[in-house]
Order: C-alpha cells, then structure tokens, then sequence
RNA sequence: GGAGGAUUCGCAUAGCGGCCGAGUGCGCACGCUUGGAAAGCGUGUAUAGGGCAACCUAUCGAGGGUUCAAAUCCCUCAUCCUCCGCCA
C-alpha cells in the first residue's frame, strides 16, 4: 500500500510508475478525488461527534428531573452522527479500495519495460562445453534413480514429481547448506507454517494479481503458501520493531505450493515448474534508509549460493512491467541449463520498501516515532531448479553427476551413482 | 467435539453505564539528591487521523447491537487457559 500522505505530495511520480508498469495512472486521480471527499466527511463525524460528547456532559451533570428535556432533541443528533459515521466509514473504505490498487512506486534504476526488457547486470562463469550430448534432468533423475515424475503423475497429478534416494538426499543436502550459510550471515532459521489466514495473505499481496495461482481451502478459509514470504512477513503483522534491532532476517524454510494456472504447455517437462516445492527464503526487515543496500546483500547471498553450486548464470534486473505489486525492484539471477541452451530463473530478490509493511501494519519505533518498516526478500535456494542446474552443469558421459565441493560434506561422496 | 474461565496503556493489575483515554505497581525517560552510584523524591511516559494552531476525533481482542452516553449491558466471532472426550 502506497502511503497516501506520499501520494497527495507526489501524484505525479505515482502516475509515471504506475504508466511505467504498464498499469492504469488513472486511478491516482481517483485516490485524490476520493480522499478530498473523504476528508470533508471526516470533518463532518467529528464536529457531529464533538457536539454529542459535549451535549452527554451537560446530561450527565443535569439534575434527574431535567433530563427528560434534554433529551429530547439528542435523538436526532444520535441519528445525524450515525449517519456521519456511515458515510464516512463507506468513503474510506472506498479511497481504500482505490489505493489498494496502486502498486509500489518503481525504483528510478528500474528497466522500464515488459518481460523482454530486463538488463542483464552481470555474467558469472562459463557454460560449459560438452563433448558427449548431454541429458536433461528427466533423463538424468531416472539414470540415478533421484526424480520419478511419472509416479508423481500417477499419484497428485501432472507437475508432481517423487524425489527418492540421490534426489532426496540432494535436497537434505542443499537445504542444510543454505541454513548452514544462512546461520554464517546472522540470519534465524524459521519453519513457518505454511497454511495461512486470509489476512496474512491480503496482507503480503497475494490476493491480488497473483489470486489465480493460490490454493485455498475453503472449508476452513486458509490458504496454501507459495512462499514463505508469506508467513515471515506476517510473523510481524501489527507489531513495532525496534529501530536498534534492525535488520531482523530470517531464513524460512517450507513447502510452497502453486496452482501454475494460466502456464498449459509452459515446462511440461521435468520440474521447472512444479505445483509443490521446498524452498528456503531470505527475508528481512530493515530500515527503510537501508534497503537498497539490504537488497544488495541479499543478492550478493544468492550469487554466493551459485557460486558454491559451481554453476553458471546471469544476473538480470528485471523489468518494470514484469515486476511484483509489492516490489520496487527486482534482481532474478538465472542458472545455466545446458539442455535449453538458456539461463533461466532459480532465485530472485525484491525490494518491497514500506509498500508491503504498511498493509501489514508493521513499523519500527525510533527516537522520532513509529514509521513504516521496509521489507525485503530473496531466495536463497528453490529445491527443484537448483537440483536441475547441479544435474544437468555436472553430469558426466555416463549419466552420474558430480557433486559440488560445499555439498560434499552433507553428502559424504563426490558423485551421484547410477542405479 | 463438549463444559467453564480469560482477553484493559511495554509488563502486571484496578475499573460503579456518565467525573475513564482510563487508576495503581513495575519498567522506561528526564530532573533533584550524591564525590560517584543505589535508594529516595519529583515530572513525564500509547497509537492513528483531521487542523496553521489552540484543539478535536477514534481506539480497553474483532465486528455488530442497546443507549442522549459503553472498558462497563446484549449478540456473533477470534485467540489463549483449565477440565472432559477422541487421536497421537
């Protein structure tokens, strides 16, 4: 949520990010016009209400016998301040709705543009050449017994998938390589919950644009989370934070679960793109002075995380147009896959400044009051791209897979085997 | 699932339908006292909105209702605690 104080001094700023996303600039004029009216019903209310509070005083210290006189008129005004009180809950609800509608204000480095637009910041390593044809995870995962996605077809449907014996114990590895780095850069490990009440997930913006791709179950009106950015952000919701304990990061770790609608046809194959996942998410809440260069950290953790994967990728600054509502910048690096011949995305990092904080009523408290926090996250490792990068960048002719050095230790061998 | 109890200012508590935005204790801040500290004493100590300001308005778990007037009465919901049942 945009702060509307923000708005009423800025307007033009709001229209151009909101045009630069490729969103209605409309609706800032909207937001003015309605809290211009809502601001005259809010006087009304209250002068209404002040004469109520006055008028119940002289009841109160009227004598018994004179009260019946009194009252005779406060009636009415009872009436007139429900009223008052109405139509002024009704028209801030209504520049509410509108403002709610806004997205966060773009960062002025931000690419202006669509998807395509992205700039690529950086290239980290070299694709490697093979000298045999190499094979893609599908294959690989089957060769070493590590994805069965067939039988996760069978059993949940498409885009599900088994990881078993090599597969599994990648995971366990790679999740206990991201705690561990997680523990070094003074983040605290979280395992949140990963069914959540509405107001967590209206809260973290995910009912908005991104409603189609949330699973809910109705019958208890709790949602499955797509992130654990859901529940770490909300971990705080109507709190105040002390500015002297800023940063506060925490590395969740937790299923996800996406309904993928709207992507038939997109990464049929494999699990590029899966309906479950695990992922351990870097989250932080900072002050807001601070997050550029908290996102700079959090980005320079993912890099770090490739980096002890031994893969190569590219880090892009992903375009207005295809940013969150909740981000103001975004930073996605993209690993290597040898059989696409393309980078594609494994971890991504957004600066959502005070946007997210202020729907979920989250601040800091300083020396000068409570102001709303920034928060910021950034994946530190989605399970099942990264398992496809390792395969697919350290596989051999035979189809075993060497395994990356900062893994090895979790792992106690160097290779994955055939089975 | 059933039966009770609770939810008030950072924490602990008090609170008769009007004098309660709310007392007390602790904590915290500032001041006095002291060679310095502790103790003691004094003062202050919520958030949000509107207004240039004095000030006004809202908020006692949430939402409704009764009333001229609600922390206080009624209804619904949420959370927590205790007991019973059920499952691990």
């Amino acid at each position: 949520m945009i702060d509307i104080k923000y708005l009423r001094e800025n307007p033009e700023v709001v229209k151009a990010s909101q045009k630069g996303r490729g969103e209605d600039e409309s609706i800032v004029d909207k937001v003015l016009a309605s809290d211009e009216l809502r601001r005259v019903a809010l006087d009304i209310f209250e002068k209404l209400r002040a004469e109520q509070n006055l008028f119940s005083k002289t009841v109160a210290a009227a004598k018994a016998e004179e009260r019946p006189a009194l009252l005779e008129n406060a009636k009415e005004l009872a009436t007139a301040v429900k009223e008052a009180d109405n139509k002024r809950t009704e028209l801030e609800e209504a520049t509410k709705n509108l403002v709610m509608q806004l997205s966060n204000v773009l960062d002025p480095n931000a690419p202006i543009g669509g998807e395509a637009d992205f700039v690529v910041l950086e290239h980290i390593g070299t694709p490697r050449t093979f000298d045999f044809e190499p094979k893609d995870h599908v294959e690989l995962g089957k060769l070493l017994g590590a994805i069965d996605t067939e039988r996760g077809a069978k059993v949940a449907g498409s885009r599900s998938y088994y990881l078993t014996g090599s597969g599994a114990l990648l995971e366990f590895a790679l999740i206990n390589y991201a705690i561990s780095s997680a523990l070094k850069a003074g983040f605290t490990p979280v395992i949140p919950p990963v069914l959540v009440n509405p107001a967590a997930m209206e809260g973290t913006g995910f009912l908005g644009q991104a409603a189609e791709n949330v699973y809910r179950i109705e019958k208890d009106d709790v949602y499955l989370v797509g992130t654990s950015e859901v529940p770490l952000a909300a971990m705080h919701m109507d709190e105040v934070l002390p500015a002297e304990k800023l940063p506060m990061r925490y590395a969740g770790y937790s299923s996800c679960f996406r309904r993928e609608a709207g992507t038939y046809g997109k990464d049929t194959r494999g699990i590029i793109r899966v309906h479950q996942f695990d992922k351990v998410e870097m989250f932080s809440f900072c002050h807001p002075d601070q997050a550029k260069e908290e996102h700079a950290r959090l980005l320079q953790w993912e890099k770090d995380f490739l980096d002890a994967m031994e893969i190569p990728y590219r880090v892009i600054d992903v375009a207005s147009g295809d940013l969150g509502s909740s981000a103001n910048r975004k930073f996605d690096i993209e690993a290597w896959i040898p059989t696409q011949n393309a980078y594609r995305e494994v971890t991504s990092t957004s600066n959502c400044t005070e946007f997210q904080a202020r729907r979920l009523n989250i601040r800091y408290r300083d020396a000068d009051g409570t102001k709303a926090i920034a928060t910021l996250n950034g994946t530190l490792v989605a399970i099942p791209r990264m398992i496809v990068a390792i395969l697919e960048n350290h596989q051999n002719a035979d189809g075993t897979v060497n395994i990356p050095k900062a893994l090895q230790p979790f792992l106690g061998r160097d290779r994955f085997e055939l089975v």
